[in-house]
RNA sequence: GCCGGCGUAGCUCAGCUUGGUUAGAGCAGCGGUCUUUUAAACCGAUGGUCCAGGGUUCGAAUCCCUGCGCCGGCACCA
């Protein structure tokens, strides 16, 4: 890095600025590549991007240099150039930012090259580059400084492009169903939705503690009542747990709220949205994560949890040990996707009652190699009802249960306004990415995950 | 929170089991040769708080303890 100031200061000497602009590069390096086609040169072309690999010659400099989506090389000619310019970009580091033109050729070993005939330095690079062909593997430095991981590491930019892909996937079956994306608040008195310890924040002016969201539920319905008879939002959750290669603090939710739908009707727009992700991401449906084989083509086996657990214990249960059995001793043994459906009432706070059997309520989990992707029921809309749940979980949470669903007035006082009949869905969109991208860890898909304070 | 593994040059890694000159290699950087290379090659010089602190010892990268960080498992949890 010292040598590089020193670099910096001969540039400035010499009256070069090392952070110029006002270079417009007219192709990526993808569309200079396409451009030559059969013919043995093009026009002059510029592109810009990072010199990532230097190679001198004598007379001549090769260099690749990257952009936003691939590498092209760069070969820089004495006789060309001329002497100054010439000793100028063999001069230019790996890692500095260029922009360069000229014409577009084949070299002789084959190599698609722009031939440099001008050159400018863009921004000059302090720091050196991980090594060139191990890349970075500290995956400390890579969480971390997540910049040099996405320079040094060409599969860690595919990973985080198929993330994109795959929301805008989700965002366009969802808006052509006529789902409207909404907005609601991160800041929340009541943090409901969910089970989970909240983040606590404060807000000073109003002199009022506030929490950050644990899920998009309460107010995605409040919607509802409010007449949006189809909405979603894919935001980002805060849950104050323990990090794990599953879990970070936050994440990103997708939820979806459709009157006049049942779960069952939820089962299906699952399948379709798995489906869409997946081509989204460049995944067979038949596919593999992290070594076993998955078939993720639909319709997914559906199974309740009484019979589910009854046939991998050999007991029958109900309420809150039937969904430790079935946590236990069934989930993880679910490899392909598996509609895991009518759950107890008792964890199900906010999901209809089934007629036929009201200890059970109408509600699902998607499990995919033994993990939940998804959660969904058809909703609670009775408001009596929905009191008296939430009573019962107050009961619990005064009995020292931190994660029992908190009492919400103003909820309530929404689904007694009448709250339509709806299919409610929960999508946790890091792990379907992480399955989609064959990403063994949630910090593979998230750009910048908690890590603890640097030392 | 508990248990286990790991932490050596900017990066990728040896060395640690069994303590012993001045801690090594490759890449990057620096100087040089080289006008079609692509992990370019070759020659030369440089580069270290061996995570931090303490202990054992004549002597510690190496053994022990504590702390910090990372990874994994468990607990907790979408």
């Amino acid at each position: 890095m010292r040598d590089r100031r020193e670099k910096l200061d001969r540039l400035r000497a010499a009256g070069i600025d090392p952070y110029s602009r006002g270079f417009l590069p007219t192709h990526s390096t993808e569309a200079a590549k396409a451009l030559l086609g059969d013919a043995e040169r093009t026009d002059s072309v510029s592109i810009a991007g990072r010199l990532m690999v230097k190679r001198l010659q004598g007379g001549v400099v090769f260099a690749d240099l990257q952009d936003g989506h691939a590498r092209m090389q760069l070969m820089a000619n004495r006789n060309i150039l001329g002497e100054e310019e010439f000793a100028r970009f063999a001069d230019l580091d790996t890692g500095d930012i260029a922009g360069v033109t000229g014409p577009v050729f084949r070299t002789r070993r084959g190599e698609i090259t722009v031939e440099v005939h001008k050159f400018q330095l863009l921004t000059k690079s302090l720091r050196p580059l991980p090594e060139k062909w191990h890349g970075l593997k500290d995956v400390e430095i890579r969480y971390r400084q997540r910049y040099v991981d996405l320079i040094a590491n060409p599969q860690v930019r595919a990973v985080f492009r198929a993330r994109t892909k795959i929301i805008t996937a989700l965002r366009g079956l969802l808006d052509e169903r006529g789902f409207i994306d909404v907005e609601t608040p991160v800041l929340q008195e009541i943090p409901g939705g969910g089970h989970a310890r909240p983040f606590q924040t404060h807000h000073n002016s109003l002199d009022r503690d506030l929490f950050l969201r644990i899920a998009l539920e309460l107010h995605l319905k409040r919607l509802l009542v409010g007449g949006f008879e189809r909405v979603y939002e894919i935001g980002r959750v805060f849950r104050n747990e323990g990090l794990s290669p599953r879990h970070n603090p936050e994440f990103t939710l997708l939820e979806s709220y459709q009157a006049y739908a049942g779960y069952e009707d939820v089962m299906q727009l699952v399948e379709d949205l798995v489906v869409v992700s997946a081509m989204a991401a460049g995944r067979p449906l038949e596919t593999s994560y992290q070594g076993e084989s998955v078939n993720l083509a639909p319709p997914f086996r559906r199974e309740k949890m009484a019979d589910l657990v009854l046939e991998h214990t050999g007991r029958h249960a109900t309420g809150e040990e039937l969904n430790d059995l079935f946590e236990e001793h069934v989930q993880p043994r679910l490899r392909h996707p598996t509609f895991v459906i009518d759950y107890p009432v008792e964890v199900s706070p906010l999901a209809r009652p089934r007629e036929d059997d009201p200890r059970f309520v109408e509600r699902f989990e998607l499990i995919i190699l033994g993990r939940e992707y998804a959660n969904a029921f058809t909703e609670l809309t009775d408001p009596i009802d929905q009191r008296a749940r939430f009573e019962s979980q107050a009961a619990k949470r005064a009995a020292g249960n931190v994660e029992a669903h908190p009492m919400d007035e103003d909820f309530l006082r929404a689904v007694e306004y009448g709250l339509p009949p709806c299919g409610g869905l929960g999508i946790g969109i890091d792990r379907l990415v992480m399955l989609l991208t064959d990403q063994p860890s949630i910090r593979d898909v998230i750009l910048f995950p908690l890590m603890k304070a640097e030392s």
